[in-house]
RNA sequence: GCCGGAAUAGCUCAGUCGGUAGAGCGACUGAUUCGUAAUCAGUAGGUCCGCGGUUCGAUUCCGCGUUCCGGCACCA
């Protein structure tokens, strides 16, 4: 006797071991005919595996989000079986599900071309149509080895070798491919059903270690259904509506050319974008105690030796050589000179935490095939700041550091916030010990902090760990931006000291923190996130005071002269053009106001107010408007005080 | 940096099986003075990414380079 329970309390009493496709049968056949694994006690097990003792059981089905993955999953084994049979040579490797579908990584002399995977996907639906079942056998490790390194699959053979003793191997059979894998996967291919794409090629490392191999990748997408694949290629198209490199070109706000690669041109609204930001930015920062500094861009190497750049940090950097022969190194960060300036005169423990902050621009020689519009560039601007302080300080400072960014990113329109710590890397400067005391007053200050966190392994800085704050573009790619990174270092390396209560010369803690990060990079977020319609305080264009007929030019002129003296960002269009046509203009470029006057306005001294996205218009008086558009553009600094 | 792809008018793109190119939108000029998302007509605009090679002739074919796009690796 097996008692199974179901979700819904109710237990099904069956006589002997039932498996899971007997146990959806006995609710419905529907359900039967729908599931495509079953949970027993927690743990997704094959639907046709049996149950021999009593257990909780649930049926996956596909509109369960393990439903969608095994659909992924699956469609990327019917993936590497239609490569197979089309191009035995390939060798298969790997082939996991990913957020939104998944990919296999094939290895082949010869690439898949865009037409393959034309041919590929076809052969996918023949093999859909086919409905193979899939069954899992558990092989005898060392068989299964010789049995892959017999068929020419050397990566299948090196997985398998990898496996710890006493897991098991098991492979699943669909049809005359046969591959390992932990499962578990559908009873039979046709359960995929026709909702699935292959999307692109790409090159991928074997491994993930740029010393290997390159493989060549085959990304795909697969959904429950017909409907939330269209919904999924919708979405897609929708994102790269927002791509921040599209909209930088049709809202004129920079654009990037072949001689300066990684470097912005930023045209007069997207400047004017930027600087809000500095703005906004500057003023927080003194509020919260910092001191605006700046510092040189380009110093002598033998500083830069010092401080360690050179060695860990020297291929980054762009050198450059002056007529004398000195050679410079352009900054490619800010800490060096800040250290400098915190060495002019004597610093006493009185003096600390000493906050230095400067929108520095810096200049890393990024590699080519990193660059992406403003999130990747070579050439970037940090609000960067270094707080000196006492060990005791560490935590504190982390934290007030850490607030600051949750603050300026919710005041940005940004309340998902991502948060990785990242300790040593490989490549450092320091002892362990030293190491080991920074990480453990980093977490500290984590931990009081009360956020969500993930780790970030091997990823600190080369002089300290580090804490990443990580926001989302449009398309689902995850940029970092702010960081606060603790470092024991630097300071000592550069000769910084204060004295002590005691009288004794110490060398401080520097605490790095940047809260945008790359004001570049921030930049194309926000591009993204607001799609363009920036919130009025932000936007670089707020207001447009179109005419009706010429005979409300003077008027206009007037009205925007009001609008300059008030602060408000606006421009005229007195152009011999239709209100409906100029209307249409500013709204697809995204203007957030437009004032239109006519002979009626005129004469009344009033403006017909019409907001982005709106189909209704409001009139209002020329003061009445003004002073609340004043009012609805001060920035949330200026709303908080 | 690595794998694959691309580069033609300001933008989006078509095209030439090798005989120096075209559309829509935009720009400009003129007419129109118009009430809330495209008024009409006309005109101009191209080193077909760069450098070599093959050829009578290259934007087209080949090679090298540059940049960009999608990934990987790297990273703010």
């Amino acid at each position: 006797m097996v008692n199974i329970k179901l979700p819904d309390g109710s237990v099904r009493s069956f006589e002997g071991p039932v498996t899971g496709t007997d146990v959806a049968a006995d609710i419905s056949r529907s359900l039967a005919k729908a599931a495509l694994a079953v949970k027993v006690d927690g743990v997704l097990k094959d639907v046709y595996l049996p149950i021999e003792h009593d257990a909780t059981v649930e049926i996956v089905t596909a509109k369960m989000p393990e439903g969608v993955d095994l659909l992924r999953h699956d469609a990327a084994h019917i993936l590497a079986e239609a490569v197979k049979e089309l191009f035995p040579e390939t060798q298969v490797t790997i082939g996991p599900t990913i957020e939104n579908g998944f990919y296999y990584d094939f290895s082949r002399e010869e690439p898949f071309t865009p037409d393959d995977l034309v041919v590929i996907e076809a052969r996918m639906r023949e093999i859909v149509a086919r409905d193979e079942e899939i069954r899992r056998e558990v092989w005898d490790r060392e068989e299964a080895v010789e049995f892959f390194k017999s068929q020419g699959e050397f990566y299948k053979a090196e997985i398998i070798a990898s496996i710890p003793d006493g897991e098991e191997v098991g492979l699943y059979r669909q049809g005359g491919f046969i591959d390992l894998c932990r499962g578990p996967h559908l009873p039979s291919t046709g359960k995929l059903g026709n909702a699935f794409k292959l999307m692109s090629l790409a090159g991928a490392y074997w491994r993930g270690d740029s010393n290997n191999e390159m493989l060549r990748r085959i990304y795909g997408t697969a959904w429950a259904n017909e409907k939330d694949l269209k919904d999924y290629l919708q979405r897609l198209e929708e994102a790269e509506k927002r791509d921040h490199r599209r909209l930088g070109r049709e809202l004129d706000l920079f654009h990037l050319q072949e001689e300066g690669p990684g470097a912005v041109f930023w045209h007069p609204h997207g400047w004017t974008l930027f600087q809000q930001m500095i703005d906004y930015m500057r003023r927080k920062q003194i509020q919260a105690g910092y001191q605006e500094v700046n510092t040189p861009e380009i110093l002598d190497r033998s500083l830069w030796q010092k401080s360690g750049h050179a060695e860990k940090f020297g291929e980054n950097m762009y050198l450059t050589q002056t007529p004398d022969e000195r050679v410079f190194a352009v900054k490619p960060m800010n800490c060096p000179g800040h250290i400098q300036v915190f060495k002019q005169g004597i610093k006493s423990y009185r003096d600390l935490p000493f906050y230095l902050a400067e929108f520095g621009k810096v200049h890393r020689y990024e590699p080519s095939g990193a660059l992406h519009g403003l999130m990747r560039v070579r050439a970037f601007t940090q609000d960067d700041a270094h707080i000196f302080c006492t060990d005791e300080q560490i935590t504190e400072e982390c934290l007030k550091a850490s607030r600051l960014i949750h603050q300026i990113y919710h005041d940005f329109g940004f309340d998902e916030v991502r948060v990785k710590y990242a300790d040593r890397p490989e490549q450092r400067v320091g002892s362990d010990e030293v190491w080991d005391h920074a990480e453990a007053a980093l977490l500290k200050a984590l931990n009081e902090m009360q956020v969500e966190y993930e780790l970030n392994p091997g990823e600190g800085a080369f002089y300290g760990p580090k804490l990443e704050f990580v926001l989302r573009d449009a398309i689902g790619r995850d940029w970092q931006c702010g960081t606060v990174q603790v470092d024991l270092n630097m300071p000592g390396r550069l000769g910084a000291t204060y004295v002590d209560a005691d009288g004794e010369r110490k060398t401080p803690v520097m605490i790095h923190r940047a809260l945008f990060g790359s004001l570049e990079r921030f930049c194309g977020i926000l591009i993204e996130h607001y799609a363009g319609h920036f919130p009025l305080w932000l936007a670089p264009l707020q207001v447009v005071v179109a005419t009706i007929t010429d005979e409300a030019d003077d008027y206009a002129r007037e009205v925007q002269a009001v609008l300059t003296r008030a602060g408000l960002r606006s421009e005229l269009d007195l152009r011999n053009e239709k209100i409906s046509y100029k209307i249409r203009e500013h709204s697809v470029t995204k203007v957030p106001l437009i004032l239109v006057v006519g002979r009626r306005e005129a004469e009344e001294r009033t403006v017909a107010l019409r907001r982005l996205g709106g189909k209704a218009q409001e009139i209002l008086s020329l003061d009445d408007a003004v002073a609340a558009l004043t009012d609805e553009a001060r920035s949330p600094l200026e709303r908080a005080a």
